[in-house]
DNA sequence: AATGGATCCAACCGCATTAGG
DNA sequence: GCCTAATGCGGTTGGATCCAT
């Protein structure tokens, strides 16, 4: 037999929490840790479902979380995480310390996409409006499993290129995918590091540091490691959820 | 002051993946 | 190895609040 039923629908609380179920939430967490979620309500005192505890932990209650407005810099960084990544929420909230993955998206349907659309630019493609049915740049991009396989991916049409972008995330997640020239070939990041292209110029991440004369997204050997990707190594997207 | 539309955001829902039995 | 519960994630919803008229 498998495990026993999830919880007693029937008997939990629905909508908003209150004070005291807060407070027994967090003092139970304080002296349990968190997980095990399913035994938790129950040992805790709660008539909620397990689920419904981890969400109010993560997205509410837990002590690092960094309440309050979003940064221009946030701001900044979101918008370049999403046009790499893509609504991979969690994994953008990796990169955005004290802030939820709930919380960066709805801050993006409430805030970012207004904001990109009042640019004129395409909040989805993360291109200008009257580019969306113009053909694109060639971009290649080689996949891979371990060194060996790579599939080489061209694409001109828009559309095509997201469903492939939603390919590699998913073939990335899974395998890790490996850049041939260390860089994403793309528009004008062309010739950037990734880290540059996100704006984090000068950052430990940039691997094209000026001030040490060399440019790493040439010589194939210095330690690019942006977003966990190590100079010609494998990206393994699980390795960029802190936590 | 009333009200109706717009906006915000916490919480829910359903699906995919992971892992225990 | 299969089945099923647990967990995690992204999309969506609905109530609360804000704002313009």
């Amino acid at each position: 037999m498998g495990r026993s039923p999830c919880c007693e629908k029937a008997h939990t609380n629905k909508g908003a929490w209150t004070k005291e179920e807060d407070d027994r939430l967090i003092a139970y967490i304080r002296s349990h840790g968190e997980g095990c979620w399913r035994s938790l309500p129950k040992a805790a005192g709660l008539l909620r479902c397990g689920k419904s505890c981890r969400l109010r932990w993560i997205n509410y209650l837990r002590p690092d979380l960094k309440r309050g407005n979003f940064t221009e810099e946030e701001d900044e960084l979101i918008i370049k995480l999403h046009s790499l990544l893509g609504n991979k929420w969690s994994l953008i909230a990796g990169r955005l310390p004290g802030r939820t993955d709930n919380e960066i998206k709805n801050y993006w349907n409430t805030h970012i996409r207004r904001k990109l659309l009042n640019r004129g630019i395409d909040p989805t493609t993360h291109r200008p409006m009257n580019e969306t049915n113009c053909a694109q740049e060639i971009t290649t991009i080689s996949f891979g499993s371990g060194a060996t396989a790579a599939v080489a991916v061209n694409m001109k049409e828009e559309q095509q290129e997201d469903e492939d972008h939603k390919m590699m995330m998913i073939k990335s997640s899974k395998y890790g995918y490996q850049e041939t020239d260390e860089k994403i070939t793309r528009g004008r990041n062309r010739g950037l590091c990734f880290a540059c292209s996100l704006g984090l110029q000068n950052s430990k991440d940039c691997s094209c540091n000026s001030s040490n004369g060399t440019s790493s997204s040439n010589n194939g050997t210095s330690g690019y490691d942006f977003l966990g990707l190590k100079a010609g190594g494998v990206l393994d997207y699980r390795s960029l959820e802190m936590k």
